[in-house]
DNA sequence: TGACCTTAAAGTCACCCCAACCTTAAGTCA
DNA sequence: TGACTTAAGGTTGGGGTGACTTTAAGGTCA
């Protein structure tokens, strides 16, 4: 989609999709966040690796132009799916114009279908990742700020996890995403103090050790954004 | 701006601001928030009230047009600037589609150049608004969850303040932001612990009481965005 | 079968932050 | 001088948190 101004300079309308999951990392085994990109294959940056996203199509909705992106992807719908910011500086990009809206999504590593990461998508451990093409490490860097943050102090933790799961599961996902240990004793704590969290009256079973109880998540416990609302 | 699309579907892209400043209430007297708004002089929702904003020139970064619809709008420039939300989606305008990639600022009232104040600008109760063109009233509901949301845990409050103010001048902002009394011993406690306040080392004369001590912000104690930031 | 392992789950304690409240300070005004 | 007003600082009790301990409930293996 192309945008043609009062004084006929160009600008282009996209969006493009920061999206996480959790994977070992490939050295040292444990839980990672893990993100897919895109290899280019055409200029500006020809064969340098750069977020998936595409232009925005005039019938389609902001998130659902993230959402499509996520399932070209990926070949799945986002567990979680929230705006991060519009990128639009004048010199972004080389050539014409460029205003990228971004969003970042949550998806279970589990539930990629493997037939997509092929050809051109690759997954990366997101604090390691290659020079990207025009300014998505810095959006890369921003995301990541933004779920670090944001895992803190809302339930999005249950987007990388099964329905059901236990606490120790929940805090290997927080112990992943911040790249901390915590404390099994005080992380029970305050995560039953939000209320968010279900038991389900069930244990897991077959472990070697005393068998943990099950938790589902509240319905609707979370709230992006104000368009996402509905 | 227009955009054409792929199957030559039209796109414009805008940037409008939600700017904030305070003043007394006309009913009650009580500091309270306003915004202006100007009237729309064309189809659709003519005669309405809109957020000031215009489409985004070529040539112009997404905050560098925030800042001159706010010069065109209230003659100043921002003491606190920041992107809200990018807002897109297909059917929030009628006719042609339109994403607007909306800020919000602050400002101090008393800097307000009057005569910009005329002819289709206009200053209203930021909680009591007329129905507004667009998505527009979602849109200031959203900008003012965020300011007070923000200013409870951010340093903002200094936007509507002189350099040099006192300590009964900042709880007065949070005051009328979150429409509450607050505690002036607590408040002050709380605000000298950020560590952001710098004592002048002078008093406020002239008083008919006890002479309050004057402060600054300390520098650069904002940090908005990504992009924004340089 | 029982010692031993592992993790779950619950409890303890000291510390910090905060809301509510009180006391003293330092001006003006009648 | 006394009354009044707000500034500024102090006190106290409760809630949340981090560090740590104790008990529970399984499996494993000699």
């Amino acid at each position: 989609m192309t945008v043609m101004s009062s004084i006929d300079q160009r600008v282009s309308l996209a969006v493009s999709t920061v999206i996480f999951a959790l994977r070992p990392h490939p050295d040292s085994g444990l839980m990672t966040l893990w993100l897919p990109l895109v290899r280019r294959i055409r200029e500006p940056y020809e064969g340098q690796w750069a977020l998936p996203g595409g232009p925005l199509e005039a019938h389609e909705d902001l998130a659902a132009s993230a959402r499509s992106t996520l399932d070209r992807t990926t070949g799945l719908a986002p567990n979680y799916l929230e705006q991060l910011y519009a990128f639009g500086n004048v010199d972004r990009s080389p050539g014409d114009r460029v205003v990228s809206i971004v969003y970042w999504a949550l998806v279970r590593q589990d539930e990629v279908a493997r037939a997509v990461d092929g050809e051109n998508v690759e997954w990366f451990v997101a604090d390691d990742l290659p020079p990207l093409a025009f300014d998505h490490t810095a959006i890369v860097d921003y995301a990541l700020a933004r779920l670090r943050a944001k895992i803190t102090y809302t339930p999005i933790a249950h987007a990388f996890l099964p329905p059901e799961f236990t606490l120790a599961d929940l805090r290997a996902v927080h112990e992943a995403v911040l790249r901390t240990t915590l404390d099994p004793a005080n992380f029970r704590r305050q995560a039953l103090a939000t209320k968010t969290l279900v038991p389900t009256g069930t244990c897991l079973q077959g472990t070697s050790h005393r068998p943990p109880a099950l938790y589902r998540f509240e319905a609707g416990a979370t709230s992006p954004a104000p368009e996402e609302q509905r």
